[in-house]
DNA sequence: ATGTCCACTAGGAGTGGA
């Protein structure tokens, strides 16, 4: 079973990129972040043609998630409990059947804007709810996966300027130790089951160049429980599919991909 | 160079967000 996470920064600005890539890697299991489009808008036929049925909890402009899956797909819960007027940011499945079932939520955390900002201390806030939640329902034995963009650079080791920006949005230690609450409910980076030390990003700024300076960070992740880490056969951030294709504008985020084991 | 890109409002180019 392969699966993966990617925000798309803009489903309607993406499309064709993103086709691109579904056509390529065939992930089983997508989740999508930043989809910028209403439910009514989301282009249901184009991934249908694909093999992909959809599930999604958009927004007018900003915000939205949708999981994508060829396998048999069950809706949970869309929406973080208590969170709502901060933006449409979860959306949860089942996907497959009997042992290789999943248990699938896709994650696009709030930004924060800088610490001055009415929207980091909700940002801190909204982190304690999705530990909260999460706890509902995480078990060890039990294989379910959180992905998504969660806004966080987890240690140094994922920043490619800790010196210059230790301290600042993404980086501080209120968000850390939120982060950290939120894995030891019993999640696991995959990217780092697999990688303790490489330094790699899934996420660069458009601005100044700042993907081929190396100039990113690791803020897409795929957490799994136990059961998962169990089943892990590979995990990659696919940098191929942040750079133009053609005419095609990538995103700035790259897409993060894992192959797990059937059972 | 805070240097790009997306969506919105508007019916062209500026604004806000990331």
């Amino acid at each position: 079973m392969r699966i993966a996470t990617w925000n798309v920064n803009g489903l309607r600005a993406r499309l064709d990129f993103v086709k691109h890539w579904l056509a390529e890697r065939a992930p089983d299991v997508v989740g999508f972040q930043e989809l910028k489009l209403t439910d009514d808008q989301f282009p249901h036929a184009d991934f249908e043609a694909l093999g992909y049925r959809c599930l999604t909890h958009g927004q007018k402009s900003w915000n939205g998630v949708a999981i994508l899956s060829k396998l048999p797909l069950e809706p949970i819960e869309a929406g973080l409990p208590g969170q709502a007027e901060f933006g449409a940011r979860l959306i949860r499945a089942r996907v497959g059947e009997g042992p290789r079932a999943l248990d699938f939520t896709t994650l696009y955390c709030p930004n924060g804007k800088d610490l001055d900002h009415e929207d980091y201390p909700r940002k801190l806030a909204w982190f304690e709810a999705l530990r909260g939640w999460a706890e509902g329902f995480v078990r060890a034995d039990e294989s379910a996966v959180l992905c998504g963009d969660f806004n966080i650079v987890p240690t140094p080791l994922d920043s490619w300027s800790e010196e210059e920006l230790a301290g600042s949005i993404f980086h501080t230690d209120a968000e850390r130790e939120r982060y950290a609450a939120l894995l030891a409910v019993g999640l696991r980076d995959l990217y780092r089951e697999r990688e303790p030390a490489t330094k790699a990003f899934s996420w660069w700024d458009y601005r100044g160049g700042a993907f081929h300076r190396r100039q990113g960070l690791r803020i897409d992740m795929l957490l799994g429980t136990p059961a998962v880490v169990a089943r892990l056969r590979s995990v990659e951030i696919d940098r191929e599919y942040r750079k133009k294709k053609g005419e095609l504008t990538p995103s700035d985020h790259a897409p993060v991909v894992a192959v797990l084991d059937a059972e």
